[in-house]
DNA sequence: GTCCGACCTCAACCGCGGTTGAGGTCAAGT
DNA sequence: ACTTGACCTCAACCGCGGTTGAGGTCGGAC
């Protein structure tokens, strides 16, 4: 399980990449064929990945964890440039953005939590006028398919 | 699409039950096959909902959309009472069960969202000593499958 | 008694986010 | 030169949370 270093320092082959980020090989061929990284490939046809693409993995599995879709991050992502290499600003660019839907997100489940204890609570839960059975401030209703789900 | 009422006041059809909650018939008879929600047949086999069916449902739709799974729901649900209809101290009990719950998620996106700007924002994004990589707080590792899905 | 909409089941399919395995190639160490 | 592990592709499959459609029944109104 030992992964040679690859002989140029800037470059990460997919077991490195993997074995830094601690995401599986597999999610990282699935991420690229989805257009959320990028590499190389060698004379050989093996992928070799440039150094900051093991910050948008990081960047990709934090945003996944607390439940933005894979199409969203993509989207996300898209705002750093395509040429050069991603700076400072860049990254806080993007970490911007994410910084509001993330406060909204914080705010739904607070509200969620004092409807729960209010309304429950207190035995009103009606639907028809409960807040809780109205909490549907739709934020981002893509399409059909799969919606609704807790995004 | 006008459903007729159900002779029998205190129980509703599925259409109804679907008009009332929002939810699909579709979802209904699935959250049945599920175990998250029950029904009555009628000598023709049709499902009658008892009343507080609708607050299942809108307990379960609510708590899905903060992202917690269906297993987890059904578990919750599990500490209602089997025989007699729930009354205000058996919703109040689950609803701080999902309170604590529901804190703790607060906290885990609070955490991101700091993590985010401090640690992407000032370019410090190391991943093997950032916080932002390493907040892998496991919280609810349920077994193989798709784990680590934002739950 | 007949009509029609609301209901039933069952099987197939969907998008998402991947994993698994078969079968084959590449490249570093000896 | 050969071995061995890391890599490649492609197709099939998984769990989740449902939807869709075919084919059939129920039951309230006329």
């Amino acid at each position: 399980m030992t992964h040679h270093l690859s002989p140029r320092a800037k470059e990460a082959t997919i077991g490195e990449l993997s074995d830094r980020s601690g995401v599986p090989q597999s999610a990282l061929r699935f991420y690229e064929r989805q257009g959320l990284i990028n590499s190389r490939r060698t004379t050989g046809n093996q992928r070799r990945f440039s150094r900051d693409t093991l910050r948008r993995v990081a960047f990709i599995r934090a945003s996944q964890r607390v439940g933005i879709p894979l199409a969203a991050i993509r989207e996300a992502l898209a705002v750093l440039p395509e040429g050069r290499t991603p700076n400072r600003a860049d990254w806080a660019r993007l970490s911007e953005c994410w910084r509001n839907d993330l406060n909204t997100r914080i705010r739904r489940l607070e509200r969620l939590r004092d409807n729960l204890t209010e309304c429950i609570g207190c035995g009103c839960l009606s639907i028809d006028k409960c807040a809780l059975a109205n909490t549907d401030d739709r934020l981002g209703e893509r399409g059909p398919g799969a919606r609704g789900l807790g995004v």
